[in-house]
RNA sequence: GCCGUCUUAGCUCAAUUGGCAGAGCAAUUGAUUUGUAAUCAAUAGGUUGUUGGUUCGAUUCCGAUAGACGGCACCA
């Protein structure tokens, strides 16, 4: 047999498994080895080797390492999790982007902050033993008497394709159902931290049970691990509901849980990004437009969104009529667009409009500006023939670009296709998913595909940002819709006099004006670049009784030509004033 | 909505086993007139989120409730 690794060949007689090849090439390597892969297929170190190939070893700087760790680690913090508390029952324990968690059901116990601590140290206990990870394939009968005391390892074995085969993994007494892979033994798990609590429902279904998820992370050194920790510090302290209250730029109040208040400092903000938003979109061919906050119940239900989406509307009464406070701005463009009758030479007919909407946001949802239940959302409706939808889409992709690098912001798009209960002109759909593929691959960035994902009115582009917290947040979205146009009959009259029925497009590129501040604040780690800034320039007099007059002076001349100045003429010394300016992150 | 944690002065945080609620910053007043990242001092500031209970006595223990935070679910 013959296996190639980094380019030179090695011969054996027999078979052999990964510690073999590895020890053969280098005994460093060997000790160091945590996996290895034929043809991006990912085995344990222990695995044999069948026939002639090319392998490459997996070392804790290759990037497949930290998800075999983490993956491991969640399977160490079982065993330990099983030995303190036996008669808990596992679920999953996955690794993740950020480490791993492991989700159990503690039965009446109710696990504390403090058990993690507890849970560590019998980590390490079993981590110092050296338990070697074990895989062992077993038929489904043997499976489900392995774990017959587990109620949802038994659910999961019942639900696995009988074809498969079903691998488990042993460390010491412990065992697993699990696909792999893993490190060689528990003694590689040396570095890592038990870091929060939760609260997750058993296959993320709300009808199931909700088991304590324990999430961690897990490095392969202490140095690390530390710079790890060190970093989610730092994470906190851009947090934008910090920033947001240190600044002075938005609060909430118990008066209105998810209402976020804009303090002056926040307002400036707000106006300068909306004013340089409108000035944009004047200059691309947009008119704007302001539509009512409540309309009535009829509008809702021909819009279908009084039967789809009722409950997170605010309702209220209006002579008698029941109206709701939108959700979404769309109904209220359709409406300026049917006031009027449109001409095929008209299109594409682009509304924008910076609408304030509503929505009850469940309690549990509500994160400072990220999630909130009123938002401005920077809209646009946009009415086209199917031959612009080529030059539509292009020109959109333009402007988000545009509109993303001058905050120099990193996204990627999603996009999601039709699914089974779509409506709508079939070609127009395949078309218009074509196009945002094309559109979407030109573009410099990710892109990731949800098949079956898409709204059943028209496929749609999401833009997804990243928060200091790298939770990933929708912003921007582009949205085909072949629905609305039949709901509310829309037409423009063609060529030949015709009544034909438009395309509408919405679009929302910042999403939510406040969720968008959000991300900013936390991207500029609240020092706004000069134009967004609340206060640009703060004028320090050094001596109040010798340089108090011309500061004055300065600062008038400065307001003059517009700039937002602010006179510091406090009673302290220079340092201290300086200071403050830093504080307060004035440019 | 669900699981968990938390809520003390405007802000950030203390307060042994239940025994007079405390500090720094900010504020106010006074002194200092300052040349590059916190000048000094004094004063004021509280029904400990709200509410019900246990107790001679509750910030502390128990219950209810509101809100926030970390997740889950939700985000046609």
């Amino acid at each position: 047999m013959e296996i190639k690794v980094k380019g030179k060949k090695y011969a054996f007689n027999e078979q052999i498994n990964g510690f073999v090849l590895a020890k053969t090439i280098d005994a460093a390597l060997a000790k160091e080895a945590i996996g290895f892969k034929i043809k991006d297929k990912i085995y344990d170190m222990g695995e044999m080797i069948l026939k002639d190939c090319e392998v490459e070893f997996i070392v804790p700087t290759s990037k497949e390492a930290f998800s075999i760790l983490n993956h491991s680690t969640s399977h160490l913090m079982a065993e330990s999790i099983m030995s303190l508390f036996p008669n808990a029952k596992l679920g999953f324990g996955p690794s993740i982007e950020e480490g791993y968690y492991y989700d159990v059901d503690f039965g009446d116990y109710k696990l504390k902050e403090e058990d993690l601590a507890k849970i560590e140290k019998e980590m390490m206990k079993f981590s110092k033993n050296g338990e070697k990870f074990i895989r062992k394939i077993v038929s489904k009968q043997e499976a489900l008497e392995i774990f017959a005391a587990d109620p949802y390892k038994i659910e999961l074995i019942n639900g696995l394709d009988t074809n498969e085969p079903i691998s488990t993994y042993t460390q010491g007494n412990f065992v697993d159902l699990c696909f792999g892979t893993h490190v060689p033994s528990t003694s590689y798990i040396k570095h890592f931290k038990l870091l929060n609590l939760a609260g997750a429902y058993w296959r993320g279904d709300v009808k199931n049970k909700q088991l304590t998820r324990i999430y961690g992370v897990s490095f392969f050194t202490l140095e690390d691990l530390e710079n790890h920790l060190k970093m989610l510090e730092e994470r906190k302290l851009r947090d934008h509901k910090k920033l947001g209250k240190e600044l002075g730029l938005f609060m909430l109040s118990d008066y209105g849980p998810g209402f976020p208040f804009f303090l002056p400092n926040g307002t400036i903000l707000k106006n300068e990004l909306t004013s340089w938003w409108l000035k944009y979109h004047i200059a691309h061919d947009y008119m704007v437009i302001q539509t009512p906050i409540m309309l009535s119940k009829e509008l809702w239900i021909t819009s279908g969104h009084w039967s789809h989406y009722k409950e997170n509307m605010y309702t209220s009464k209006v002579d008698k009529k029941e109206f709701a406070i939108k959700p979404m701005n769309c109904p209220g463009s359709i409406l300026v667009y049917k006031n009027d009758l449109h001409s095929y030479k008209d299109l594409p007919l682009r509304y924008a409009e910076l609408g304030l909407v509503h929505r009850n946001e469940a309690s549990g949802a509500l994160n400072g500006l990220f999630r909130v239940r009123s938002f401005t959302q920077d809209d646009a409706h946009t009415f086209i023939r199917k031959d612009q939808l080529v030059s539509e889409i292009r020109h959109l992709i333009k402007l988000y670009d545009d509109i993303y690098s001058t905050f120099g912001l990193n996204y990627h798009i999603e996009l999601s296709t039709r699914p089974e209960n779509s409506i709508g002109d079939i070609e127009v759909r395949n078309e218009s998913e074509r196009i945002l593929k094309e559109a979407c691959k030109k573009s410099k960035h990710d892109f990731i595909i949800n098949p079956g994902d898409g709204a059943f009115y028209g496929p749609k582009l999401d833009f997804k940002l990243k928060d200091s917290m790298n939770r990933i947040w929708q912003c921007g979205t582009i949205q085909l819709d072949m629905n609305l146009p039949v709901r509310f009959d829309l037409s423009y009259i063609d060529e030949n006099g015709q009544k034909v029925r438009p395309i509408m497009i919405h679009r929302a590129v910042l999403g939510s004006v406040e969720r968008f501040i959000g991300i900013i604040t936390e991207h500029f780690g609240g020092a706004f670049p000069t134009w967004l800034a609340p206060v640009q320039i703060s004028v320090l007099p050094v001596n109040n009784q010798y340089h108090l007059d011309y500061a004055k002076k300065l600062v008038k001349d400065l307001l003059k030509h517009g700039f937002r100045v602010k006179l510091d003429e406090a009673n302290e010394k220079l340092g201290f004033r300086l200071r403050n300016s830093q504080i307060n992150k004035i440019p």
